[in-house]
DNA sequence: TTCATTTCTTGCCATTTGCTAAGTGGAGGC
DNA sequence: GCCTCCACTTAGCAAATGGCAAGAAATGAA
């Protein structure tokens, strides 16, 4: 495992020199977990943000017929964690899961509210991260609002296309809101055209 | 207008005495805006975040097609904001117009920032605010990914029977994702429940 | 008031999606 | 190798929703 890669990421978003950016990320450890393992489980608080090194992960929950609705992707070279439960400190309502073996760096709230404290920049990163997420998320309302499911298919591929290389069909179909069937059947058009 | 109310409203998401909290609105102005006018136009770099005192909006933009969709409704006494321009200071793409009459309290990207440097608890309401925004988005997103649009409807009568009062039912339609023609069906058959 | 415009409802039919169930193919355990 | 489990596809039918158009009801302007 490499910490540049965190390291380089963090400057991206936030341009800075790398000696800072490394200051930044110091209390972010090096943590592995195994395909099908757990970084959150619902009820408990979320108390660790994850930077994704290697690896996918996805974040799911259940539905009142208690079918599972994935919530969201993990990508490499991103976060993830349960924003609302980490920083309300609240218990979580998913589960989020490694979906191939992961290498990350993880910081705990308490060493990051200290981070927050200490260093103006990380605050700045820390915000515009949230804004970040927030962005993603009302981009995805918004593609629910106004777009069919082949459309959120469609973008899907070209936006994420490694997701497709490991995840299950069901999982994607429940992230965009259909049935396994359904998204089958968008399949079998869309290859067609 | 009275400013109590916006004092209250953050003395509630962050408990501190009335005192602080008169500090902490200390850059907010009053602002009144008539029926149908805009706060702000896709474009534009979304300059104010907006407390409504009294009124309602709403945000919308438009789909591929050309067909107007509701992103948000702002009730009395809520925040009402592109977020991503705002932070960002990138180019919004929706409208936020006033559905009725609105007085409302409202504070400039510079003078946020200023205060955000100026007072730590002004940065903690902020987060807070932030994340909150955050778990709105997301108790919605999960709503269109797991509720029959009829689910959906009940919710937002029950949630907020004000907007039910003013706001024109397309507009309610494009919200919940559906067709203004859905939506009275959806209606009819609520009603004889 | 009267007229025009907008909003809302309704009917008809097409399309999309869901539900259930069956069948195929592949991966891994024995 | 064989068997079981899981992922995926496919089919038939039902339900939800959309598109279009007509008409009723409400609203606003003159």
């Amino acid at each position: 495992m490499n910490k540049d890669t965190l390291i380089q990421f963090v400057q991206q978003v936030l341009p800075m020199s790398p000696a800072r950016a490394e200051q930044l990320v110091a209390k972010f450890n090096a943590v592995k977990i195994d395909k099908n393992g757990y970084v959150l489980k619902a009820g408990a608080v979320c108390n660790a943000y994850y930077f994704i090194e290697k690896g996918i992960m996805r974040s799911y929950t259940y539905n009142l017929e208690g079918d599972e609705v994935t919530t969201a992707f993990y990508a490499e070279k991103s976060f993830a964690s349960d924003l609302l439960s980490f920083f309300n400190r609240s218990p979580s309502r998913e589960y989020i899961q490694t979906i191939t073996d992961c290498e990350t760096w993880s910081i705990t709230y308490a060493d990051m509210q200290e981070s927050f404290h200490a260093m103006p920049d990380f605050r700045e990163f820390g915000r515009l991260k949230l804004v970040n997420s927030y962005g993603i998320l009302k981009e995805r309302m918004l593609s629910m609002l106004q777009e069919t499911a082949e459309q959120r298919y469609s973008d899907l591929i070209s936006s994420s296309p490694e997701i497709f290389q490991h995840v299950p069909l069901k999982y994607i179909a429940s992230y965009l809101g259909i049935t396994d069937t359904s998204l089958s059947r968008i399949r079998k058009e869309f290859i067609r055209k």
